[in-house]
DNA sequence: GCCAACGTTGGC
DNA sequence: GCCAACGTTGGC
């Protein structure tokens, strides 16, 4: 069991788009950055706990607590010419990316960005560090109690 | 809109 | 393999 931060734009994916989702469940459509892909086939098993996190937003932070409810797949919009997320170098035979299905499991109210920074606890999370532009990563178990047991 | 930080591309 | 140029992310 692992836990995560997964990075959505709202306007693209909010956590209300997972609440009214058939299933309540979203494929994660788009990653296109190998470090965050790798998350998700090596390092994801069903189950594992996934902080939803709204950016490039007037208020980023965190949303949300939803599940990982698949395995690592091949990401269909990368065959999909008309998609934004095309990629003409990928092919059905040899798939360069991958998603995994999340499941919504409810809403928290909203642990903006400087509220994660506030807390000393959370100071190594990686999501917070210089730079950071993976939209997937890695949370502790202790930084997950954390968040789900003091700031939710 | 700005800009820091980082990833990717491609020439050499 | 190096590295400059370029593109993207994402907070502010």
């Amino acid at each position: 069991m692992h836990y995560w931060l997964m990075k959505s734009e709202p306007n693209e994916a909010s956590i209300d788009h997972l609440a009214h989702a058939p299933k309540k469940t979203l494929p994660w459509t788009g990653v296109r950055n190998y470090q965050a892909r790798n998350f998700m086939r090596d390092g994801m098993q069903i189950g594992d706990g996934v902080l939803f996190y709204h950016s490039s937003c007037p208020q980023p932070g965190i949303v949300g607590i939803a599940k990982v409810s698949s395995a690592a797949y091949p990401d269909p919009t990368q065959f999909d010419p008309t998609s934004h997320y095309y990629d003409p170098k990928s092919s059905p035979e040899k798939p360069r990316w991958l998603l995994v299905d999340v499941r919504f499991v409810k809403k928290t109210p909203l642990i903006a960005l400087a509220t994660l920074r506030d807390h000393a606890e959370l100071a190594d999370m990686q999501v917070l560090a210089r730079g950071n532009r993976l939209s997937i990563t890695p949370v502790t178990e202790a930084q997950w109690r954390f968040i789900t047991e003091h700031l939710v």
